[in-house]
DNA sequence: CACTAATCCTGGACGC
DNA sequence: TGCGTCCAGGATTAGT
């Protein structure tokens, strides 16, 4: 479920809920959730502990603590948000962390279980994190660096936007939605972009992200903001989800096709590039 | 390196 | 209403 836009969406709102909090008790309902640590193992870790930041890189959540961090993925359809302990679990709710005071809990709602939650201790390198790639939003990226990585690679550039090591937090919808913007089909090889190409492509991508988090994010099937709300960007979707729709760009209809096993979104008419 | 398929799962949508 | 099939925001791994 969750690209950029919606785990930068949740960090932002669930932040003010968690900072300087203490973890009280722990629950887990699915064990391999946390491997390779055990529920136990987690609990030990986490209970006392005072949160001290709550982060997002790529599309890990990092809720740092006093003793060390807990990383979270919510992968297809994890939801993570912050409930008053009066309001029943979820059915759904694979995880959950009292908060001292307030009675609050942060729980991890995921019905397909495909969410990861891990613990490293402080001075510990958070091996998830090493290859992650630059992050799109920010502007310190090396252009020419990033340039010359994507273009040693000869696979079509859509499913290399998926890689995480190169742009980080980029998803499925959101790379079709940026290659429509730049004007670039999906099919290219990644090694034939100019670099004006390229540019443009990264400019794109910035755009669409932002726009998104203005949005709150996108809403699908399974992702509502900690508060419940819905994100609205999927209203601005342009080609994700359109197929047979007329382009609004050029008119030509748009059309679906299957990349590294994931559906590809894009306009024959303008996205020639 | 790249392509393909399989895997981890549940549930919603759709066709019959 | 019920059942079978397909598909899904992600990521990793094995085999070719």
């Amino acid at each position: 479920m969750p690209e950029l836009p919606e785990v930068e969406t949740v960090v932002r709102i669930i932040r003010p809920h968690l900072v300087g909090r203490t973890i009280t008790a722990a629950r887990f309902s699915i064990p391999r959730q946390l491997h390779p640590q055990t529920p136990r193992e987690l609990l030990r870790a986490v209970k006392g502990r005072v949160i001290r930041s709550v982060t997002r890189r790529g599309k890990y959540i990092l809720i740092e603590l006093d003793n060390g961090t807990l990383l979270v993925h919510l992968r297809m359809t994890g939801r993570l948000y912050v409930r008053p302990s009066s309001i029943p679990p979820d059915p759904h709710e694979r995880a959950s962390f009292s908060l001292d005071h307030s009675g609050d809990v942060l729980a991890l709602r995921d019905p397909r279980t495909l969410g990861t939650i891990r613990f490293f201790p402080a001075q510990a390198v958070i091996e998830p994190l090493a290859a992650i790639g630059v992050e799109p939003l920010e502007d310190t990226t090396d252009f020419d660096a990033l340039f010359d990585r994507v273009t040693r690679h000869t696979i079509a550039i859509k499913p290399l936007l998926l890689n995480q090591t190169l742009f980080a937090g980029i998803g499925n919808i959101y790379a079709s939605e940026a290659l429509w913007q730049a004007g670039i089909d999906p099919r290219k090889p990644a090694g034939r972009l100019t670099r004006p190409q390229f540019r443009k492509l990264a400019d794109s991508i910035r755009k669409v992200l932002l726009r998104a988090i203005e949005r709150g994010g996108s809403t699908l099937k399974d992702f509502a903001d900690p508060e419940g709300r819905a994100g609205s960007y999927q209203k601005e979707f342009v080609v994700y989800g359109h197929e047979g729709e007329a382009c609004s760009r050029c008119g030509i209809p748009i059309v679906k096709i299957v990349q590294a096993q994931r559906s590809t979104y894009f306009c024959k008419g303008c996205q020639k590039g």
